[in-house]
DNA sequence: AAGTACACTTGCCATATGACAAGAAATGCT
DNA sequence: AGCATTTCTTGTCATATGGCAAGTGTACTT
C-alpha cells in the first residue's frame, strides 16, 4: 500500500490517518533514471523529496578537485539539500541517482503549509531536524576517531544497500578513502 | 559598551535599538573559572550562552574511550548544545572552560519567548541556524579531504584565538591526531 | 630553591593510506 | 559474439600518522 511508504517516513504519533490523506496529496512521484542529477549545484532547492526506491548521492568537488560523496540517500529515507531549500540560497552539492529511483516531491511552500497547519507534521519536522543534525555531528566525529575499515563495517550493518548498490569509488570518496585503499580493506576483511 | 557586544553577536538588519535592549535584559552575567564545567554529559541544557571573554571547548569520549574536541567556542561566538537544549534531551557533550571566561547567559524559556515575540530575532535565529548547519557539514568534508597540516594552517588563519589560548593537546584531538604528531606538523611549519 | 605536575618535543619503529600503473573482471552496446 | 568502457584488484613504493618512551621546558606550590 502506498499509504504504508508515508506512514513509515513521516512517523510521529500525532499524526493522525486523515493526516496521512493529506501529506499523501501534497506529493507527486517522479522517476530518475541511473545517473541523472536531480540538483545541481548553483540551483536553487525548491522541493522536499523522500525516496520510494533507488539510491542517490550527494557530492561535491573538494579543494583539490576530487569527487567527495558527502551523503547516500537509500530508499525511505529523506533526500533534501536542507541549506538551499530553506535558506533559498543555491545548493552546495550535486544529487545524482546512482540507480534507478522512485521518489516523490512536495513543493517547498506546501511543505512549509503543512508545517503550519498539521501539529504532528510540525512535531515530526522538528524531530526529524534534530536528527539531521545529529547524524551530522556524528559524522565528523566518526571521521576523526574511527579508521577507515571500521567505518566500512559500519556502514555494511548499518546501510546494506548502499553496498550493494552503489560503486565502490562513490563509498571510498564517503569513507575519505581512496577506491585502491577500500578495495584492500575488502580483501582484508573478506580473508579474516 | 556593552550594548555593542549584543549587537555583534545577534547581528541582523531587522534588529532595532529598542529590540537590543530588550535582548540584552534577557540575560544575565556569569563568570567561569578555568577548567571549570558549563555543561555534562547527561545534563539537560537549559540556557543559551553567548561568550564575552575566554576559551570554551566541547569534548566527548569516543569508542576507544579517547577524549575528542569537538568544537572549540571563542569570545563573541555562542555556545549551545542545541540538541540537549530544543530537544530537552540530556546533553551527549562536555563543556569546559579552557581559560578564565565571561559569558552571558539566556534561560531557554526566555530564548523562545524572544523568537516568538521579536520579528528580527526569529529572523537572526534562523540565519544562525542555517551557518551552524552549513558549519557541520564543512567540518565532515574538512576532515575527510584535508590532511592535518592543512587543516590545522586553516586553522590559525582562521580561528587564531584557539592556537593561542588552547594546551596543544586539545587541538590536537579536534584536528584528529595526536599532540605527537601535531607537535612535529608545528615543527615542520616553522622550519619551512 | 627543590619538588611536582603538566605541556611540549624528539627518536624510533609500526601501521594506514596514497599515488601510480598494470591487469582482471564485469557490464553495456552493436 | 566481439569490442569498448567502466569497475575492481593487485603490485610497488612513498608519505602521513600513531604508539611508546625518554627528554626538555615551564609554571605553580611550598
Amino acid at each position: 500500500m502506498d499509504l504504508d511508504f508515508f506512514e513509515l517516513i513521516y512517523n510521529h504519533p500525532l499524526l493522525k490517518k486523515e493526516d496521512y490523506q493529506e501529506i499523501r496529496k501534497a506529493h507527486t512521484k517522479i522517476e530518475f533514471q541511473q545517473g541523472s542529477m536531480l540538483l545541481e549545484i548553483g540551483k536553487i532547492a525548491r522541493e522536499f523529496y523522500i525516496i520510494e526506491k533507488g539510491l542517490f548521492r550527494s557530492f561535491l568537488y573538494d579543494y583539490n578537485c576530487n569527487e567527495t560523496t558527502t551523503e547516500f540517500y537509500c530508499s525511505n529515507e529523506i533526500l533534501i539539500e536542507s541549506l538551499s531549500l530553506f535558506q533559498r540560497t543555491s545548493s552546495k552539492e550535486n544529487f545524482q541517482a546512482i540507480t534507478d529511483a522512485v521518489v516523490w516531491k512536495i513543493e517547498y511552500e506546501t511543505f512549509q503549509q503543512l508545517l503550519q497547519t498539521v501539529e504532528g507534521f510540525r512535531e515530526w519536522g522538528r524531530t526529524w531536524a534534530t536528527s539531521q543534525i545529529f547524524s551530522l555531528k556524528q559524522r565528523s566525529i566518526n571521521v576523526l576517531t574511527i579508521n577507515a575499515t571500521d567505518r566500512y563495517l559500519d556502514l555494511i550493518k548499518e546501510r546494506p544497500q548502499i553496498i550493494k548498490q552503489s560503486p565502490l569509488k562513490y563509498i571510498a570518496s564517503y569513507l575519505g578513502i581512496t577506491d585502491t585503499s577500500l578495495s584492500r580493506i575488502r580483501k582484508e576483511i573478506a580473508t579474516s
